[in-house]
Order: C-alpha cells, then sequence, then structure tokens
DNA sequence: TTGAAAGCGCTAACAC
DNA sequence: GTGTTAGCGCTTTCAA
C-alpha cells in the first residue's frame, strides 16, 4: 500500500508551491496556464486527488447530503433513491445513507449521528419530522427536506404528492364505475401520505353523496392488510365491498393476493382494486393494478432544486410546500366506467 | 442559523483545555470522572458534537463506506443496501452510495469520486472490477470487497452464492420432475452470476444425460428477457420447452406475464418456471415463483466481517472467497418431482 | 500570478 | 490526569 498522495507532494515535483496546486485544482482560481500544466503533469504522473474531506474541513462544506430513510422494501423508494443520488451526483454531492426505524428517539440519534458528518443537507424520506428535530437542523445551519410527507412545522421545505387530489380522483373514478360498497384499507396513521388520500377519497365519496362503506387500517404493512383484506371481504356478496381503496401499492398486492387466492374472488369482477405509488410492479401482468401514480422523478427533482437553493441561498430561500400532481394509471384492476374520459388519467407514459 | 460549536468552546465554557474535551469524546483515553462531568455538562448545554470529519483528517479513517451499484431496479440490491446499512451503522460506519452504468469508463470515474472521499473501504455490488481499479484502491491503500460477482483477479475478496451449485440444483429438480424439453433465459454475459448459474445448469443437466433444449438471453433487462420468452415459447407444444430456468427472479416474473398472458400457457401445468433470488415478490401468489433463494443477510454479513477484518488488519487479513449455499425454495411455478425430498431445499424459513 | 503563512476542528505525542 | 504543541491536507488571505 503506497502512501497517500498529497498537494505538497505534487508540488515539489511540479517545483512550485502547495498552494499552486491547490489553485489548479480549484475552479475559477488564477493559475497561469503554464503553472496549470506543470501541475496537471505532476499529479496525473503520482496519480494525485484533492481530498474532499481536508476541502470540506476548510471550507465547511462536505457536498454530502443525508438522507434518512425507514424501509425499503416498499419498491417506491428504491426509485427514489436511484433518483435521487443520480440527480445530486450530477450536481456534485453524494448521498450518506441512514436508516432509522419510525421511532422518535430512534430518530433523534439518527439526526445526530447525521449532524456530525456536517453533511450540507438532509433528505428525510418516509419519516415525520419534529420541530425538535427541525429546530436542532436550524441551529446546525443544515437545510432539511421532507420527501413524501408534507408537515404542519413552520419553515419546512416539503415535497410530495398532491395526495388529497389524489384520494379524490380515486373516489371520482370508483364512483363513476357505479361501485356500491366502497371501502378503504388505511396506511399508517403517523403518515401524512395515508392522512391525506384518506381525507381526499371520503372527500370525493362525500361529493358524489356516497359514504365509505368499509374500513381496515393495514399500516403499509403487508400482513396487516392481508389480515385487513380478510375483514373486509370474508363475508357473503351482498355485505362484502364491491371496490378497494388500498392506500399504497405494496398492501394492495398483498390485498389483491388474498381476495383472489384466499377468497377466491375475482377482480375486478367481483370486486376492483386501486392503489397508490405505481411502483413497477402494479404494471406486471399478473396485478395490472390501477393506481395513482407518484412521479418520483419531479418529486426527486423538485427535492434537489430546492436543497441547492437551501444550501446556496441560505438566508433568502424560502422554505417550499411542493404538492405534484398525481394522475391516475387506469389498467384493469378497477371496472372501467362506461364513457370514463382519461381527463388527468393515463395508461401508461407520462 | 447559530455557529457551530467547537471543542474549544466547549473547553472554555468548562474550564479545561482543548485537549481535554477531546479525551472525553474519545473512547478508551485517560481523564478523570470530574472533567469528564465538567465536559460533558457543558458539551451538553451547547449541543456539541465532534466533528466527524475533522476526526477523519487526523486519523486518516473517515468511518464511510462507499457503496458502488449500477441499478436497484431489481429487488435483490434494495434488499442488500437495507440490510448492509443497517449492519453497517452497528459498527459505526455508513455508506455513501454511488450510482454508476456498467460501461466501463464511468466505473473509473465513480472509483476515483469515491477514493477523493477517503473512504475507509468500498463495496462493489452487482459491478465488475477490472484489475486496473483494483491495482488503484490497492495503491491507495483502500479494501474492496465485491458483493454477488466473483473475480478472478488475484487478492481480491468476493462474495457471492454458490451459483453453480444452484444452478446445478435447478436442472436437478427439472429433471426430477421429467421435463423433457429444458430450457434457459440467460442474464448478462458480463456478470458471473449468470455465468457460474449457467455452467451449473449445463453441468447438472449433462451429468443426468440432459442437454439444453433451447436457449435466449435477457440481459437481467425486463424488456429483453420478455422477447426472449416469445422466442422460446412461442411455438406448437411438441416443440417448446416444457421448462425453463430464468437467470434471475427480477426476469422470471416478465416471462411469466409473457407465458400466461400472451401465449396463454399455464404454469407449471404447460411450462415449469425456476428464478434466481428469491426477492419478496417472489413469495407473492400471483407468482408464487420457486426460486433459488441468495441469502442476503449471511452474504450481507460476511461482506462486513470480510470488510472490517481488512479494516483493522489490512496487512494480515487474507482475501476471501465467500459462496454462500443457496437453497432452493420450492413453490409452485414448476411441477413437483413425484417423492422430491426436500434435501437442501425448502418452502419458507432459513 | 505566485509563495508564505494562518488556520479549519480535531487527535496524539510529549512533558509536567 | 492534564495542558501544550504539532500536525492531518487543504483553502485562502496577504504580500510580493
Amino acid at each position: 500500500m503506497a502512501a497517500k498522495i498529497t498537494s505538497l507532494q505534487v508540488a515539489q515535483k511540479a517545483g512550485v508551491s502547495q498552494s499552486a496546486v491547490s489553485r489548479v485544482f480549484t475552479p475559477g482560481a488564477s493559475v497561469s496556464q503554464k503553472t496549470a500544466d506543470k501541475v496537471r503533469a505532476a499529479a496525473r504522473e503520482l496519480g494525485y486527488r484533492p481530498n474532499v474531506l481536508a476541502r470540506a474541513m476548510v471550507k465547511g462544506k462536505s457536498r454530502i447530503i443525508g438522507l434518512v430513510v425507514a424501509y425499503l422494501e416498499n419498491f417506491f423508494y428504491p426509485e427514489t433513491l436511484e433518483l435521487l443520488s443520480n440527480a445530486l451526483q450530477e450536481q456534485g454531492y453524494h448521498v450518506l445513507v441512514f436508516m432509522t426505524k419510525q421511532t422518535a428517539d430512534n430518530i433523534d440519534d439518527v439526526m445526530e449521528e447525521i449532524l456530525d458528518y456536517q453533511v450540507d443537507g438532509i433528505v428525510m424520506a418516509s419519516v415525520a419530522m419534529s420541530s425538535d428535530i427541525s429546530a436542532r437542523c436550524q441551529q446546525a445551519g443544515v437545510p432539511v427536506v421532507l420527501f413524501n410527507r408534507g408537515q404542519d412545522i413552520e419553515g419546512i421545505t416539503a415535497v410530495s404528492s398532491d395526495n388529497h387530489a389524489g384520494g379524490r380522483t380515486v373516489a371520482e373514478f370508483l364512483i363513476a364505475g357505479e361501485h356500491q360498497r366502497i371501502a378503504y384499507i388505511a396506511g399508517w396513521e403517523g403518515a401524512s401520505t395515508q392522512r391525506d388520500r384518506e381525507a381526499g377519497f371520503r372527500a370525493g365519496l362525500a361529493a358524489a353523496g356516497h359514504k365509505l362503506h368499509a374500513y381496515a387500517v393495514g399500516d403499509f404493512n403487508t400482513e396487516l392488510a392481508r389480515q385487513a383484506a380478510r375483514d373486509l371481504f370474508d363475508k357473503p356478496a351482498n355485505l362484502r365491498p364491491d371496490a378497494v381503496f388500498v392506500a399504497n401499492d405494496h398492501m394492495a398486492f398483498a390485498v389483491m393476493d388474498v381476495l383472489r387466492f384466499e377468497l377466491n374472488l375475482q377482480v375486478p369482477e367481483d370486486v376492483s382494486v386501486i392503489g397508490y405509488d405505481d411502483v413497477p410492479p402494479a404494471a406486471w401482468l399478473a396485478y395490472n393494478l390501477t393506481t395513482m401514480r407518484q412521479r418520483a422523478n419531479l418529486m426527486v427533482a423538485e427535492t434537489v432544486d430546492a436543497l441547492m437553493d437551501l444550501i446556496s441561498t441560505p438566508d433568502t430561500a424560502m422554505p417550499r410546500r411542493v404538492a405534484i400532481d398525481s394522475p391516475l394509471v387506469v389498467r384493469t384492476s378497477a371496472r372501467m366506467p362506461k364513457g370514463w374520459n382519461t381527463k388527468g388519467s393515463t395508461n401508461e407514459g407520462f
């Protein structure tokens, strides 16, 4: 193992000062062409590259973004992570991953750890934020953006889908499909996404003079979702729902499995199923799930944009509350309303 | 935004020297209880925490592990990432993510970037390694472990499943199931996993006096896998395969969709399908895929163990070549051999 | 344009 | 056990 090459060694080899070397590797510093050439030659020969950490120390900027994420089982998050990491890489940043459980003190610990790394910003995905933590980051001068979670804390930037409108659209679609007994399987109550989807859904039903026929909680957990499906559907045909909106796709797949393979129900003939997210398996034909798409690409773009804004102009950047439009992706898991115009909905594509 | 708190400020507040503060936060340093108490009190009051980057500078250890990964669409990788990140967190390390495309020069660039961060180690998942890169890391003194890829480069640590044995097991299972026309849909030829699975599979067939009835390449890509399935199966019943081993689950789902929904074939009555990985959707009942499990938990444990070994004793640690045993998970996508004893296979669980 | 010098926040000898 | 001192590898004044 050879020792690490420092700028000083390059300087000596090139016959210049150490600070000259630094300038050559500092975009926009003033160096003569001649010096630059000499230095680059020496650097190449030695295999020198500037030490990012040392640079971070003196500049007070690490070019690291901390990402806090609770679970990757829901395929929406891997997708997000890939998009986010790529987008950030393009801006010269990198993602340091912190996994956490949802419990509050765990998150507190994780936040402290994150701050220890002097990250330039934090993205919290699928994780709630207390005002304590928010204050802590504020105090440390580290901008935070919430991804796929809304929050009522003042001054915090949050990027999510328009879950309320999304829930409402589902209600409209189901009603247009002439469903009579409409059910809802909820996600985890701690999540704003769950609350907004449900509220929008209920509002949509109410607006058409309908009300929820049945309700169960799945907590964004497949096993609980499965149980919820049994509770709701293991009944005589005239009592059981003829449609169910499941708060995310991850649960919806489990629900469809129970419906078809445990209860011998046809989807959508016996019951229509609608999910939320449009994760990749939703398009797999064995499910072919009608669902609300979360436009991860746009959500990530907004997140990165907000972050860059907050980082470059911490004093003037305004906190944003972004709600990306969420289109309905019509597939075959829900009965198609007669003459449903595809306003705001889509079969595929963006 | 308050300024960042330094150890010096804590020292002043506590009325001790700056190095005393440092000692308090250095496990195993010698400090009196009294000093420690004073310092901790002051630190808490000020909200002080040591700057990890500064510590990294002087110690030459960043406690950051770089993870290079090409894609997260194959659900095997998110699972890995979650496991890896958790395991590393327990050891006081964190994962810095670098996404890359498979192309060689891209990887070169990514490696340089990684090295710039002074990572203590690198995990390359689903990414091949050239001997150039290997040499570069060696020179920089940064240990690398290959995850889910073998490699013939000398002295490099690689952790994967026993893909050869796995492929062989699939052949045995299919033959025991009295299949006559056995096909294979290959993954990307650049991947050792693909090559080993195929070699093992062919060896297993040969050992029983069988040979491959048909072959197509899916490159670990769903669209190509779909096309491969059409090429192989869109023929009269007596010509088409009655079983297919697909090089990973990700492709196997796409293949099953084509079989069932485009070609109207029954699985497993008309054709048995076997995958590799045992990603979560393999257990979803709509697929219920018989597959070889990659024991991600064990693979990750080995990876972390090897890494810690390499980091703590760089001079004496031996490169490892680990091949984790890969059990067959019998579900319903392949015809069950009569009297198949479950030696080495499993229905669920570990 | 360039070099010398002063730190960034911390750890690790080294004396006391 | 504790303070003093010398860096870790870099960027950034400041003079020249």
